[in-house]
DNA sequence: GAGTATAGGGGTCCAGATCT
DNA sequence: AGATCTGGACCCCTATACTC
């Protein structure tokens, strides 16, 4: 996605209140630059994180932190109604600036990603966010700053809650999930590696095909599509960072010839791993 | 929960084109 | 000239429907 037609690149930041499956005007990769709070007003709904799911329920929030993997997955009944904040890391940064006595994205860093609020704190929260929704629906004079005015008291308010979560949410919603995230786990170590369903599955015990089949069940992705965004991400930071040739990035990823990898890397992110070089280099 | 069959897609290799 | 990208062909792995 260029940055003309990304919203994101374009206003810093997009705010949008979901009501089932409806079509997202958001990123269809499953991680990004931007961090990302998800707010689940009713239903409830899976949301596989880094290497685990959740199962989350009204009052549940997630904070998604860049480059983290993500996908949400159903759970249960159809309807669920949730409400999505994305936002560039540059978005806040007057106000990170100005802020010396406090880490603004440090509810990004916690231990887990998921917990559920108080009635209390999800009453302040819901009016924090349907605030947000209105100023981004009727952008009068000053919504701009408005906005960042309501997401930056969001942002101390989930940072001074975190340190209280309780730990049911490490809790796996059933034993395959637990097998699954220790497999994800494994994937997110050993990505360098010459990693195939099979080999997987016979260090974990497992028929392959049943593999393949509850993979994508836990997760929302399948084991390759999986593997290669692991490995994708990797070499997003090579190409950044480093001045290592495209085939050695393939390899150092876990490609075994840099053809496969460019075209990989061409599905996930749109442009080759060159021309992500050319845009991309700090 | 686990096994089987199979179509389709992914991975690999190679050659030629294009870029730097 | 070397590095990178692209396309084609082929083989095998994966995803999935079906079954027990």
């Amino acid at each position: 996605m260029s940055d003309k037609q990304d919203p994101i690149k374009q206003s810093g930041y997009i705010i949008e209140y979901v009501k089932r499956e409806t079509a997202l005007n958001m990123p269809s990769n499953h991680y990004h630059s931007y961090y990302e709070i998800y707010y689940q007003l009713s239903g409830e709904r899976y949301y596989f994180i880094k290497d685990r799911s959740y199962y989350l329920k009204k009052g549940d929030i997630a904070l998604i932190n860049s480059y983290e993997l993500h996908k949400t997955l159903q759970a249960g009944g159809n309807t669920h109604e949730r409400i999505l904040i994305y936002f560039d890391p540059s978005y806040l940064k007057a106000f990170k600036e100005a802020v010396d006595d406090f880490d603004l994205f440090q509810c990004f860093e916690k231990t887990t990603p998921v917990f559920n609020l108080g009635p209390k704190e999800q009453l302040f929260i819901e009016k924090l966010l349907y605030c947000m929704l209105e100023e981004d629906t009727k952008r009068s004079e000053g919504y701009t700053s408005c906005i960042k005015v309501y997401l930056l008291e969001l942002l101390i308010f989930l940072g001074r809650f975190s340190p209280e979560i309780k730990n049911s949410y490490l809790e796996f919603p059933s034993s395959l999930h637990k097998k699954i995230s220790e497999i994800t786990s494994y994937i997110n170590i050993h990505y360098k590696e010459d990693l195939s369903l099979d080999k997987v599955a016979n260090l974990f015990y497992m028929n392959s095909y049943y593999l393949s089949r509850t993979f994508n069940e836990v997760t929302g992705f399948h084991f390759t599509q999986y593997v290669n965004t692991v490995r994708i991400r990797a070499s997003e930071e090579l190409l950044q960072k480093t001045n290592l040739s495209i085939l050695e990035i393939a390899i150092a990823v876990g490609y075994s010839n840099s053809t496969h990898f460019g075209r990989v890397f061409k599905q996930l992110l749109g442009v080759s791993p060159l021309q992500y070089r050319k845009i991309n280099k700090f």
